[in-house]
DNA sequence: TAATAACCTCGCAA
DNA sequence: ATTGCGAGGTTAT
């Protein structure tokens, strides 16, 4: 088994160290993973080509490049393996609805993804739903992105925003964006020349990183919060969707008419820091109890 | 400030 | 197979 003998095994005590592939990557935070034939899990993480699935002894990591204990050091960034899973299960699990979705899928972590493709994607939520999000987020990737192969599949690195500003709206169109076309070149341009500088926003108060993104044509304030929880280290992000939104209402006896800053001073003093994660148990139990989605391809 | 229509096209259910 | 509906929002009126 030459396959086996190149992955690199990252130890996971699903105890104290809870990880579920996939929910994790099929709870709507990222549209690029798939599962193939035997399982696994493959997407590509900057310009690598990974491959996941859960062994005896933890998470077994393929790659297009070498697997070192260096790109697994990486990858438990990217799935955020340094949070606390079970503190915050012991937090917040006083909530009947937040630990039924903890019971239901005790593994779901968020995801530290890389900001421009987080933030291209949920431009492209925008009235939208899943499948059509993944499939435009890969057919943008396939004509952009640069191929990596890892035993046989094939698969591009995102579409850079160099890429996409030089495309343009028209191109973006005609490749199924539709009139969310010029939101992602001006998103694109922005990234591209600098005029915002993703990576430096980390650090910023919440409402600057805020400002900032909303001052793209396209971004208002959910998809704001979706691309700061998901890449952007901010996981008091609450971004308020329809779903969330109608959990609010039939569980929390919110009014429906609520504001989406009403929305989230609301979960602020109710989970604090920990908004994002409850955000994203809720839309994530509520989605799949009421129309399951068929985790595929 | 609050409500309403328009926006592109595609996936999915009937 | 074909049709019709509604979709993880934002902007413009």
């Amino acid at each position: 088994m030459s396959l086996v003998s190149q992955a690199f095994v990252l130890p996971i005590d699903q105890q104290t160290l809870p990880l579920d592939l996939t929910s994790t990557l099929a709870c709507g935070q990222c549209f690029r993973w798939r599962v193939d034939g035997d399982g696994a899990w493959n997407g590509v993480v900057g310009r690598d080509l990974v491959r996941l699935s859960m062994g005896p002894e933890g998470l077994i990591i393929e790659s297009s490049t070498t697997p070192t204990a260096e790109l697994a050091e990486s990858l438990a960034g990217y799935l955020r393996l340094d949070d606390d899973l079970p503190g915050l299960h012991a937090r917040l699990g006083g909530d009947p609805h937040l630990r039924e979705a903890f019971d239901n899928y005790p593994g779901l972590r968020l995801m530290r993804q890389e900001p421009w493709e987080t933030l291209a994607g949920f431009i492209l939520s925008s009235t939208s739903n899943i499948p059509r999000i993944s499939k435009t987020v890969e057919l943008l990737s396939d004509t952009f992105g640069d191929e990596v192969e890892l035993d046989g599949i094939r698969r591009r690195t995102f579409a850079s925003a160099e890429s996409l500003a030089e495309a343009g709206e028209q191109r973006l169109r005609e490749l199924g964006c539709g009139f969310r076309a010029p939101y992602l070149a001006g998103a694109a341009e922005a990234v591209a020349t600098g005029r915002l500088p993703l990576d430096e926003l980390r650090g910023a108060p919440y409402e600057n990183v805020v400002g900032r993104l909303t001052e793209l044509k396209g971004v208002g304030e959910k998809i704001a919060d979706c691309a700061m929880l998901f890449s952007l280290d901010r996981l008091e992000a609450f971004p308020a969707d329809r779903w969330v939104r109608k959990v609010l209402t039939d569980l929390y006896d919110l009014p429906a008419n609520i504001s989406y800053d009403g929305a989230r001073e609301w979960a602020w003093e109710r989970w604090g820091g920990d908004a994002g994660y409850a955000n994203q148990y809720l839309f994530w139990n509520a989605r799949q109890s009421t129309r399951p989605m068929r985790i595929s391809q």
